[in-house]
DNA sequence: AACTATGTTGCGTATTATACAACATTATCG
DNA sequence: CGATAATGTTGTATAATACGCAACATAGTT
Protein backbone atom coordinates (compact mmCIF):
# COMPACT_ATOMS: atom_id res chain seq x y z
CA UNK A 1 0.00 0.00 0.00
CA UNK A 2 0.90 3.48 -0.21
CA UNK A 3 3.66 5.34 1.96
CA UNK A 4 3.25 9.00 2.96
CA UNK A 5 6.33 10.04 1.78
CA UNK A 6 6.87 12.87 4.46
CA UNK A 7 5.81 11.30 7.26
CA UNK A 8 8.14 8.60 6.24
CA UNK A 9 10.95 10.79 6.35
CA UNK A 10 9.94 12.29 9.70
CA UNK A 11 9.95 8.72 10.99
CA UNK A 12 13.06 7.54 9.59
CA UNK A 13 14.52 11.12 11.26
CA UNK A 14 13.25 9.46 14.34
CA UNK A 15 14.98 6.39 14.11
CA UNK A 16 18.34 8.75 13.03
CA UNK A 17 18.41 10.43 15.78
CA UNK A 18 17.99 7.02 18.29
CA UNK A 19 20.99 5.87 17.27
CA UNK A 20 22.82 8.84 17.37
CA UNK A 21 24.25 10.13 20.66
CA UNK A 22 24.97 13.83 20.33
CA UNK A 23 21.78 14.90 18.35
CA UNK A 24 22.42 15.86 14.80
CA UNK A 25 22.29 18.69 12.64
CA UNK A 26 20.36 19.52 9.58
CA UNK A 27 22.75 19.03 7.18
CA UNK A 28 23.41 15.69 8.28
CA UNK A 29 19.29 14.71 7.91
CA UNK A 30 19.21 15.81 4.35
CA UNK A 31 22.38 13.78 3.84
CA UNK A 32 21.05 10.77 5.13
CA UNK A 33 17.88 11.23 3.90
CA UNK A 34 19.27 12.53 0.40
CA UNK A 35 17.07 15.26 0.43
CA UNK A 36 17.37 19.05 0.59
CA UNK A 37 18.26 21.35 3.45
CA UNK A 38 15.47 23.22 3.62
CA UNK A 39 12.98 20.34 3.41
CA UNK A 40 15.08 18.34 6.27
CA UNK A 41 14.86 21.81 8.38
CA UNK A 42 11.42 22.10 8.23
CA UNK A 43 10.27 18.09 8.89
CA UNK A 44 12.47 19.21 11.93
CA UNK A 45 10.47 21.91 12.75
CA UNK A 46 7.49 19.57 12.49
CA UNK A 47 8.86 17.20 14.68
CA UNK A 48 9.81 19.30 17.70
CA UNK A 49 6.58 21.67 17.35
CA UNK A 50 4.97 18.12 18.69
CA UNK A 51 7.79 17.47 21.17
CA UNK A 52 9.02 14.60 19.10
CA UNK A 53 12.50 16.24 18.71
CA UNK A 54 13.91 19.38 20.56
CA UNK A 55 16.80 21.44 19.40
CA UNK A 56 19.34 22.66 21.43
CA UNK A 57 19.47 26.79 21.44
CA UNK A 58 23.16 26.74 21.16
CA UNK A 59 24.17 24.40 18.90
CA UNK A 60 20.90 24.32 16.65
CA UNK A 61 21.71 20.59 16.76
CA UNK A 62 18.11 18.65 17.48
CA UNK A 63 17.86 15.17 19.68
CA UNK A 64 14.35 13.24 20.79
CA UNK A 65 12.22 14.86 22.78
CA UNK A 66 10.11 14.12 26.04
CA UNK A 67 7.02 13.65 23.93
CA UNK A 68 8.83 10.61 23.53
CA UNK A 69 8.26 9.57 27.29
CA UNK A 70 4.80 9.80 27.09
CA UNK A 71 4.09 7.76 24.33
CA UNK A 72 6.84 4.91 25.69
CA UNK A 73 5.40 5.40 29.18
CA UNK A 74 1.64 4.52 27.37
CA UNK A 75 3.38 1.42 25.65
CA UNK A 76 4.87 -0.17 29.38
CA UNK A 77 1.56 0.42 31.23
CA UNK A 78 -0.62 -1.63 29.39
CA UNK A 79 2.00 -3.67 27.38
CA UNK A 80 0.63 -6.54 24.91
CA UNK A 81 1.70 -9.02 27.74
CA UNK A 82 -2.07 -10.99 27.64
CA UNK A 83 -1.89 -11.79 23.99
CA UNK A 84 1.68 -12.98 23.64
CA UNK A 85 1.09 -14.68 27.15
CA UNK A 86 -2.19 -16.64 26.24
CA UNK A 87 -0.63 -19.35 24.43
CA UNK A 88 1.67 -20.00 27.05
CA UNK A 89 -1.09 -20.33 29.74
CA UNK A 90 -2.42 -22.99 27.15
CA UNK A 91 0.86 -24.63 26.90
CA UNK A 92 1.35 -24.88 30.88
CA UNK A 93 -1.76 -25.92 31.45
CA UNK A 94 -1.71 -28.65 28.99
CA UNK A 95 1.58 -29.96 30.35
CA UNK A 96 0.59 -29.55 33.88
CA UNK A 97 -2.69 -30.41 34.04
CA UNK A 98 -3.17 -27.53 36.76
CA UNK A 99 -4.43 -24.41 36.48
CA UNK A 100 -2.60 -21.44 35.05
CA UNK A 101 -2.51 -17.64 35.57
CA UNK A 102 -1.12 -14.57 34.89
CA UNK A 103 -1.11 -11.22 37.07
CA UNK A 104 0.49 -8.12 37.16
CA UNK A 105 0.91 -5.53 39.48
CA UNK A 106 -1.75 -3.03 40.21
CA UNK A 107 -2.44 -0.64 43.75
CA UNK A 108 -0.11 -2.96 45.40
CA UNK A 109 -2.18 -5.89 44.74
CA UNK A 110 -1.70 -8.73 42.11
CA UNK A 111 -4.25 -8.75 39.77
CA UNK A 112 -5.36 -11.84 37.62
CA UNK A 113 -5.38 -10.48 33.78
CA UNK A 114 -5.49 -14.07 32.24
CA UNK A 115 -6.52 -17.78 33.32
CA UNK A 116 -6.71 -21.12 32.07
CA UNK A 117 -8.51 -23.90 33.58
CA UNK A 118 -7.31 -27.24 34.33
CA UNK A 119 -9.12 -29.98 32.74
CA UNK A 120 -9.30 -32.08 36.18
CA UNK A 121 -12.42 -31.76 38.53
CA UNK A 122 -10.72 -30.65 41.70
CA UNK A 123 -9.06 -27.76 40.51
CA UNK A 124 -8.74 -24.38 41.61
CA UNK A 125 -10.70 -21.39 40.10
CA UNK A 126 -9.61 -17.54 40.07
CA UNK A 127 -11.95 -15.20 38.57
CA UNK A 128 -9.71 -12.94 36.53
CA UNK A 129 -10.20 -9.76 37.18
CA UNK A 130 -9.50 -10.22 41.12
CA UNK A 131 -6.76 -9.19 43.21
CA UNK A 132 -4.80 -11.04 45.80
CA UNK A 133 -2.03 -9.86 48.12
CA UNK A 134 1.46 -10.18 47.46
CA UNK A 135 2.64 -11.38 50.10
CA UNK A 136 1.17 -15.29 50.28
CA UNK A 137 0.75 -15.88 46.62
CA UNK A 138 3.33 -17.28 44.03
CA UNK A 139 2.40 -14.56 41.76
CA UNK A 140 2.65 -12.06 44.40
CA UNK A 141 5.52 -12.84 45.51
CA UNK A 142 7.09 -12.56 42.27
CA UNK A 143 5.84 -9.02 41.65
CA UNK A 144 6.88 -8.15 45.07
CA UNK A 145 10.75 -9.86 44.82
CA UNK A 146 11.50 -8.50 41.02
CA UNK A 147 9.68 -5.52 41.35
CA UNK A 148 11.74 -4.47 44.94
CA UNK A 149 8.81 -3.23 46.51
CA UNK A 150 9.35 -2.47 50.02
CA UNK A 151 8.12 -5.26 52.39
CA UNK A 152 4.45 -4.26 53.81
CA UNK A 153 4.60 -4.16 57.66
CA UNK A 154 1.51 -5.54 58.33
CA UNK A 155 0.96 -8.95 56.68
CA UNK A 156 -2.45 -10.11 57.17
CA UNK A 157 -2.38 -13.90 58.18
CA UNK A 158 -4.93 -16.13 56.18
CA UNK A 159 -3.64 -19.53 56.63
CA UNK A 160 -1.27 -21.06 59.67
CA UNK A 161 1.40 -21.28 56.87
CA UNK A 162 0.82 -17.60 55.66
CA UNK A 163 4.27 -15.46 56.47
CA UNK A 164 3.41 -12.44 58.85
CA UNK A 165 7.00 -11.12 59.92
CA UNK A 166 7.90 -8.98 57.76
CA UNK A 167 12.05 -9.75 58.27
CA UNK A 168 11.52 -13.13 57.30
CA UNK A 169 9.40 -12.12 54.12
CA UNK A 170 12.50 -10.36 53.56
CA UNK A 171 14.61 -13.06 53.61
CA UNK A 172 11.67 -15.26 51.90
CA UNK A 173 11.84 -12.67 48.67
CA UNK A 174 15.62 -12.52 48.40
CA UNK A 175 15.81 -16.44 47.85
CA UNK A 176 12.38 -15.78 45.21
CA UNK A 177 14.60 -13.22 43.27
CA UNK A 178 18.00 -16.49 43.82
CA UNK A 179 15.72 -19.10 42.83
CA UNK A 180 13.79 -17.21 39.77
CA UNK A 181 10.90 -18.53 40.90
CA UNK A 182 8.45 -18.52 43.88
CA UNK A 183 5.64 -20.64 45.76
CA UNK A 184 3.20 -20.70 47.80
CA UNK A 185 2.94 -23.05 49.94
CA UNK A 186 -1.03 -23.59 51.49
CA UNK A 187 0.05 -19.75 52.65
CA UNK A 188 -3.12 -17.99 51.22
CA UNK A 189 -5.50 -21.26 50.59
CA UNK A 190 -5.02 -24.24 52.64
CA UNK A 191 -5.06 -27.65 50.42
CA UNK A 192 -3.57 -25.12 47.26
CA UNK A 193 0.03 -24.89 46.43
CA UNK A 194 1.40 -22.50 43.65
CA UNK A 195 4.22 -21.76 41.34
CA UNK A 196 5.02 -18.50 39.43
CA UNK A 197 8.02 -16.85 37.52
CA UNK A 198 8.25 -13.31 36.45
CA UNK A 199 7.84 -12.07 32.91
CA UNK A 200 10.48 -9.73 31.50
CA UNK A 201 10.10 -6.95 28.96
CA UNK A 202 11.99 -4.37 27.44
CA UNK A 203 14.96 -3.26 29.84
CA UNK A 204 14.59 -5.71 32.09
CA UNK A 205 11.41 -5.15 33.43
CA UNK A 206 9.34 -7.16 35.28
CA UNK A 207 5.41 -6.85 33.44
CA UNK A 208 3.81 -9.36 35.57
CA UNK A 209 4.37 -13.18 36.66
CA UNK A 210 2.46 -16.39 35.51
CA UNK A 211 2.38 -19.63 37.38
CA UNK A 212 0.54 -22.38 38.42
CA UNK A 213 -2.14 -23.12 41.39
CA UNK A 214 -3.50 -27.39 41.95
CA UNK A 215 -4.29 -29.05 45.13
CA UNK A 216 -1.52 -30.16 47.15
CA UNK A 217 -2.15 -33.44 46.76
CA UNK A 218 -0.98 -33.62 42.83
CA UNK A 219 1.29 -30.41 43.57
CA UNK A 220 4.07 -32.73 45.78
CA UNK A 221 7.12 -31.27 47.24
CA UNK A 222 8.81 -33.89 45.01
CA UNK A 223 7.51 -32.29 41.88
CA UNK A 224 7.91 -28.88 42.61
CA UNK A 225 11.62 -28.38 41.22
CA UNK A 226 10.75 -30.07 37.76
CA UNK A 227 7.65 -27.86 37.34
CA UNK A 228 9.53 -25.11 38.42
CA UNK A 229 11.93 -25.59 35.94
CA UNK A 230 9.12 -26.34 33.01
CA UNK A 231 7.73 -22.74 33.81
CA UNK A 232 10.69 -20.68 34.17
CA UNK A 233 11.82 -22.32 30.81
CA UNK A 234 8.25 -21.11 29.33
CA UNK A 235 7.95 -18.05 31.05
CA UNK A 236 11.56 -17.41 29.80
CA UNK A 237 11.59 -17.89 26.17
CA UNK A 238 8.20 -15.51 26.57
CA UNK A 239 10.62 -12.35 27.96
CA UNK A 240 12.76 -12.56 25.08
CA UNK A 241 9.84 -12.59 22.84
CA UNK A 242 8.65 -9.29 24.72
CA UNK A 243 12.17 -7.63 24.03
CA UNK A 244 14.13 -8.85 27.15
CA UNK A 245 17.65 -9.21 27.09
CA UNK A 246 18.01 -11.04 30.04
CA UNK B 1 7.81 28.56 10.27
CA UNK B 2 5.79 25.86 8.32
CA UNK B 3 4.21 22.58 9.46
CA UNK B 4 4.55 19.50 7.25
CA UNK B 5 0.96 18.40 6.91
CA UNK B 6 1.09 14.66 6.73
CA UNK B 7 4.00 14.17 9.23
CA UNK B 8 2.21 16.75 11.58
CA UNK B 9 -1.20 13.85 11.59
CA UNK B 10 1.07 10.93 11.86
CA UNK B 11 2.35 12.43 14.94
CA UNK B 12 -0.96 13.41 15.86
CA UNK B 13 -1.93 9.89 15.94
CA UNK B 14 0.59 8.71 17.97
CA UNK B 15 -0.80 11.44 20.36
CA UNK B 16 -4.11 9.59 20.21
CA UNK B 17 -2.53 6.37 20.51
CA UNK B 18 -1.03 7.28 23.71
CA UNK B 19 -4.32 7.46 25.28
CA UNK B 20 -6.27 4.88 23.66
CA UNK B 21 -6.27 1.76 25.99
CA UNK B 22 -8.04 -0.36 23.48
CA UNK B 23 -6.52 1.01 19.86
CA UNK B 24 -8.66 2.74 17.49
CA UNK B 25 -9.43 2.06 14.26
CA UNK B 26 -9.27 3.88 10.97
CA UNK B 27 -12.35 5.43 11.78
CA UNK B 28 -11.75 6.65 14.79
CA UNK B 29 -8.87 8.67 13.67
CA UNK B 30 -10.14 9.68 10.53
CA UNK B 31 -13.31 11.55 12.44
CA UNK B 32 -10.77 12.90 15.23
CA UNK B 33 -8.73 14.72 13.13
CA UNK B 34 -11.18 15.30 10.57
CA UNK B 35 -9.87 13.48 7.32
CA UNK B 36 -11.13 10.96 5.19
CA UNK B 37 -10.97 7.15 5.94
CA UNK B 38 -8.23 6.42 3.07
CA UNK B 39 -6.24 9.40 4.09
CA UNK B 40 -6.31 7.86 8.05
CA UNK B 41 -5.49 4.62 6.57
CA UNK B 42 -2.45 5.42 4.43
CA UNK B 43 -1.11 7.13 7.17
CA UNK B 44 -1.46 4.28 9.57
CA UNK B 45 0.01 1.91 7.23
CA UNK B 46 3.02 4.16 6.94
CA UNK B 47 3.04 4.37 10.90
CA UNK B 48 2.81 0.39 11.16
CA UNK B 49 5.29 0.04 8.38
CA UNK B 50 8.43 1.05 10.08
CA UNK B 51 7.06 -0.05 13.33
CA UNK B 52 5.61 3.03 15.26
CA UNK B 53 1.99 1.27 15.33
CA UNK B 54 0.75 -2.39 15.37
CA UNK B 55 -2.47 -3.79 13.18
CA UNK B 56 -4.08 -6.36 15.40
CA UNK B 57 -4.42 -9.18 12.68
CA UNK B 58 -8.63 -9.89 14.48
CA UNK B 59 -9.79 -6.89 14.88
CA UNK B 60 -7.36 -4.65 12.45
CA UNK B 61 -7.35 -1.86 15.71
CA UNK B 62 -4.35 -0.31 15.55
CA UNK B 63 -1.71 0.76 18.72
CA UNK B 64 1.66 1.95 19.43
CA UNK B 65 3.92 -0.27 18.74
CA UNK B 66 7.74 -1.77 19.71
CA UNK B 67 9.75 0.81 17.98
CA UNK B 68 8.44 3.55 20.77
CA UNK B 69 10.04 1.29 23.25
CA UNK B 70 13.52 1.66 20.78
CA UNK B 71 13.04 5.57 20.66
CA UNK B 72 12.36 5.51 24.55
CA UNK B 73 15.08 3.58 25.28
CA UNK B 74 17.63 6.07 23.71
CA UNK B 75 16.48 8.86 25.39
CA UNK B 76 16.62 7.10 29.14
CA UNK B 77 19.78 6.02 28.24
CA UNK B 78 20.88 10.03 28.17
CA UNK B 79 19.12 10.33 31.56
CA UNK B 80 20.45 7.98 33.83
CA UNK B 81 19.06 9.40 36.51
CA UNK B 82 15.81 7.86 36.15
CA UNK B 83 17.03 4.13 36.52
CA UNK B 84 18.13 5.07 40.06
CA UNK B 85 15.25 7.29 41.25
CA UNK B 86 12.29 4.52 40.13
CA UNK B 87 12.56 2.89 43.22
CA UNK B 88 12.72 5.95 45.57
CA UNK B 89 9.26 6.68 43.54
CA UNK B 90 7.78 3.36 44.05
CA UNK B 91 8.98 3.75 48.25
CA UNK B 92 7.86 7.42 48.50
CA UNK B 93 4.01 6.01 46.64
CA UNK B 94 4.10 3.30 49.13
CA UNK B 95 4.57 4.86 52.56
CA UNK B 96 2.66 7.79 51.61
CA UNK B 97 0.06 6.78 49.33
CA UNK B 98 0.36 9.67 47.27
CA UNK B 99 1.71 10.16 43.75
CA UNK B 100 4.96 10.02 43.44
CA UNK B 101 6.82 11.97 40.22
CA UNK B 102 10.07 13.36 39.18
CA UNK B 103 10.98 16.50 36.94
CA UNK B 104 13.82 17.63 35.68
CA UNK B 105 14.76 20.91 34.53
CA UNK B 106 14.05 21.59 30.41
CA UNK B 107 13.43 24.70 28.30
CA UNK B 108 12.74 26.75 31.55
CA UNK B 109 9.89 23.80 32.59
CA UNK B 110 9.74 21.19 34.55
CA UNK B 111 9.81 17.53 32.67
CA UNK B 112 8.39 15.26 34.08
CA UNK B 113 10.21 11.74 33.26
CA UNK B 114 9.01 9.46 35.54
CA UNK B 115 6.04 8.69 37.93
CA UNK B 116 4.59 6.34 40.87
CA UNK B 117 1.05 6.24 40.50
CA UNK B 118 -0.87 6.21 44.09
CA UNK B 119 -3.05 3.51 44.84
CA UNK B 120 -5.64 5.85 46.01
CA UNK B 121 -9.11 6.49 44.07
CA UNK B 122 -8.70 9.94 44.47
CA UNK B 123 -5.24 10.86 42.83
CA UNK B 124 -2.73 13.04 40.90
CA UNK B 125 -2.48 12.07 37.40
CA UNK B 126 0.52 13.52 35.40
CA UNK B 127 1.54 12.30 32.11
CA UNK B 128 5.24 11.84 31.79
CA UNK B 129 6.63 13.85 29.23
CA UNK B 130 4.64 16.93 29.86
CA UNK B 131 5.53 19.91 31.25
CA UNK B 132 4.76 22.18 33.87
CA UNK B 133 5.62 25.97 34.81
CA UNK B 134 8.50 26.72 37.14
CA UNK B 135 6.80 28.59 39.45
CA UNK B 136 3.78 27.25 41.01
CA UNK B 137 4.79 23.67 41.56
CA UNK B 138 6.61 22.18 43.47
CA UNK B 139 9.19 20.48 41.57
CA UNK B 140 9.19 23.72 39.50
CA UNK B 141 10.19 25.51 42.92
CA UNK B 142 13.29 23.41 43.59
CA UNK B 143 14.58 23.69 40.31
CA UNK B 144 14.30 27.20 40.48
CA UNK B 145 15.54 27.59 43.83
CA UNK B 146 18.81 25.48 43.49
CA UNK B 147 20.08 26.19 39.95
CA UNK B 148 19.47 30.12 41.17
CA UNK B 149 17.86 30.50 38.24
CA UNK B 150 16.62 34.31 37.49
CA UNK B 151 13.18 34.70 38.45
CA UNK B 152 10.68 34.91 35.39
CA UNK B 153 9.49 38.49 35.26
CA UNK B 154 5.89 37.22 33.58
CA UNK B 155 4.30 34.48 36.45
CA UNK B 156 1.20 33.18 35.11
CA UNK B 157 -1.60 32.94 37.72
CA UNK B 158 -3.58 29.48 37.76
CA UNK B 159 -5.08 29.65 40.56
CA UNK B 160 -6.05 32.61 43.55
CA UNK B 161 -2.63 31.03 45.33
CA UNK B 162 -0.38 31.34 42.95
CA UNK B 163 2.21 33.64 43.41
CA UNK B 164 2.49 36.27 40.54
CA UNK B 165 4.74 38.89 42.60
CA UNK B 166 8.57 38.00 40.98
CA UNK B 167 9.65 40.17 44.59
CA UNK B 168 7.56 37.76 46.80
CA UNK B 169 9.16 34.34 45.18
CA UNK B 170 12.51 35.37 45.13
CA UNK B 171 11.72 35.92 48.98
CA UNK B 172 10.20 32.59 48.33
CA UNK B 173 12.72 31.25 47.19
CA UNK B 174 15.43 31.93 49.73
CA UNK B 175 13.12 30.26 52.06
CA UNK B 176 13.01 27.25 49.81
CA UNK B 177 16.43 26.93 49.79
CA UNK B 178 16.88 27.15 53.70
CA UNK B 179 13.66 24.36 54.11
CA UNK B 180 15.86 22.54 51.87
CA UNK B 181 11.99 21.76 50.59
CA UNK B 182 9.31 23.03 48.40
CA UNK B 183 5.67 23.25 48.66
CA UNK B 184 2.74 24.11 45.83
CA UNK B 185 -0.49 24.51 48.23
CA UNK B 186 -2.88 24.48 45.77
CA UNK B 187 -1.18 26.72 43.38
CA UNK B 188 -1.56 24.91 40.18
CA UNK B 189 -3.73 22.90 40.14
CA UNK B 190 -7.23 23.89 43.21
CA UNK B 191 -7.75 21.32 45.62
CA UNK B 192 -3.87 19.52 45.08
CA UNK B 193 -0.72 20.31 47.25
CA UNK B 194 2.62 19.02 46.74
CA UNK B 195 6.45 18.54 48.45
CA UNK B 196 9.32 18.42 46.65
CA UNK B 197 13.08 18.18 47.48
CA UNK B 198 16.13 18.39 45.35
CA UNK B 199 18.13 15.26 43.77
CA UNK B 200 22.11 16.42 44.12
CA UNK B 201 25.06 14.60 42.06
CA UNK B 202 28.66 14.82 41.40
CA UNK B 203 30.18 18.32 42.82
CA UNK B 204 26.18 19.72 44.16
CA UNK B 205 24.63 19.67 40.89
CA UNK B 206 21.13 19.86 41.39
CA UNK B 207 20.14 17.15 38.64
CA UNK B 208 16.10 17.21 39.25
CA UNK B 209 13.41 17.45 41.69
CA UNK B 210 11.47 14.22 43.24
CA UNK B 211 8.19 14.70 44.85
CA UNK B 212 4.47 13.47 46.05
CA UNK B 213 1.33 15.43 44.99
CA UNK B 214 -2.22 14.52 46.38
CA UNK B 215 -5.73 16.26 47.49
CA UNK B 216 -5.77 18.74 49.99
CA UNK B 217 -7.66 16.24 51.99
CA UNK B 218 -4.70 14.02 52.46
CA UNK B 219 -2.24 16.24 52.17
CA UNK B 220 -2.70 18.55 55.24
CA UNK B 221 -0.68 21.34 57.03
CA UNK B 222 -0.65 18.97 59.87
CA UNK B 223 1.24 16.53 57.97
CA UNK B 224 3.82 18.84 55.89
CA UNK B 225 6.66 18.69 58.20
CA UNK B 226 7.07 14.83 58.58
CA UNK B 227 6.18 14.28 54.82
CA UNK B 228 8.48 16.62 53.86
CA UNK B 229 11.07 15.30 56.62
CA UNK B 230 10.64 11.57 54.88
CA UNK B 231 11.30 13.05 51.26
CA UNK B 232 14.57 14.93 52.18
CA UNK B 233 15.63 11.40 54.21
CA UNK B 234 14.84 9.53 50.68
CA UNK B 235 16.16 11.90 48.32
CA UNK B 236 19.03 12.79 50.23
CA UNK B 237 20.09 8.80 50.32
CA UNK B 238 19.57 8.94 46.64
CA UNK B 239 21.64 11.73 46.14
CA UNK B 240 24.80 10.13 48.20
CA UNK B 241 24.55 7.29 45.98
CA UNK B 242 24.46 9.17 43.03
CA UNK B 243 27.90 10.60 44.04
CA UNK B 244 26.84 13.72 46.42
CA UNK B 245 28.51 14.73 48.87
CA UNK B 246 26.64 17.30 50.47
C1' DA C 1 -29.18 -14.05 4.76
C1' DA C 2 -29.63 -9.12 4.45
C1' DC C 3 -27.74 -5.27 6.39
C1' DT C 4 -24.56 -2.16 8.73
C1' DA C 5 -20.10 -0.77 9.90
C1' DT C 6 -15.35 -0.69 8.92
C1' DG C 7 -11.01 -0.94 6.17
C1' DT C 8 -8.67 -0.77 1.50
C1' DT C 9 -7.83 0.47 -3.37
C1' DG C 10 -8.14 3.39 -7.76
C1' DC C 11 -7.94 7.80 -9.59
C1' DG C 12 -8.28 12.83 -10.94
C1' DT C 13 -7.39 17.14 -8.90
C1' DA C 14 -5.31 20.65 -6.39
C1' DT C 15 -3.17 21.27 -2.38
C1' DT C 16 1.28 20.72 -0.44
C1' DA C 17 5.81 19.38 -0.09
C1' DT C 18 9.81 19.97 -2.59
C1' DA C 19 14.24 21.79 -4.55
C1' DC C 20 16.53 25.88 -5.80
C1' DA C 21 18.42 30.05 -4.44
C1' DA C 22 19.28 33.93 -1.49
C1' DC C 23 19.99 35.29 3.12
C1' DA C 24 21.35 34.99 8.04
C1' DT C 25 24.01 33.22 11.49
C1' DT C 26 27.62 30.68 13.59
C1' DA C 27 32.36 28.07 13.29
C1' DT C 28 36.83 27.65 11.60
C1' DC C 29 41.11 28.81 10.04
C1' DG C 30 44.97 31.51 8.83
C1' DC D 1 40.98 39.23 14.89
C1' DG D 2 39.14 39.18 10.32
C1' DA D 3 38.14 36.43 6.22
C1' DT D 4 36.12 32.42 4.81
C1' DA D 5 33.71 28.28 5.18
C1' DA D 6 29.86 25.79 6.99
C1' DT D 7 25.33 25.52 8.73
C1' DG D 8 20.40 26.77 9.37
C1' DT D 9 16.26 29.49 7.89
C1' DT D 10 13.17 31.95 4.76
C1' DG D 11 10.89 33.04 0.03
C1' DT D 12 9.03 31.18 -4.19
C1' DA D 13 7.68 28.51 -8.47
C1' DT D 14 6.96 24.10 -9.90
C1' DA D 15 5.53 19.58 -10.00
C1' DA D 16 5.15 15.83 -7.38
C1' DT D 17 2.38 14.11 -3.82
C1' DA D 18 -1.07 13.59 -0.64
C1' DC D 19 -5.81 14.38 -0.57
C1' DG D 20 -10.89 13.39 -0.87
C1' DC D 21 -14.36 11.11 -3.43
C1' DA D 22 -16.32 6.92 -4.74
C1' DA D 23 -16.32 2.07 -5.44
C1' DC D 24 -15.02 -2.15 -3.59
C1' DA D 25 -13.99 -5.65 -0.06
C1' DT D 26 -14.40 -7.62 4.32
C1' DA D 27 -16.08 -8.30 8.94
C1' DG D 28 -19.58 -8.05 12.39
C1' DT D 29 -24.78 -7.87 13.62
C1' DT D 30 -29.60 -8.60 13.78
Amino acid sequence: MAIIQSLARGLEILDLLANADNGMGITEFAQHLDIDKSSASRLLHTLASYGYTEQDADTRRYTLGPRILTLSNSVLNRMPLRDHARPVLAKLTHATGECSHMAILSHGKALYIDQVESPSILRVETEIGTMSPLHCTALGKILLAFNRLPIPQTLNSYTPRTITNPAELELHMVQVRKQGYATDDEEHVLGVRCLAAPVYGFRGRVLGAIGISGPSGRMTYEKLPELADYIIELVTDLSHRLGSMQ
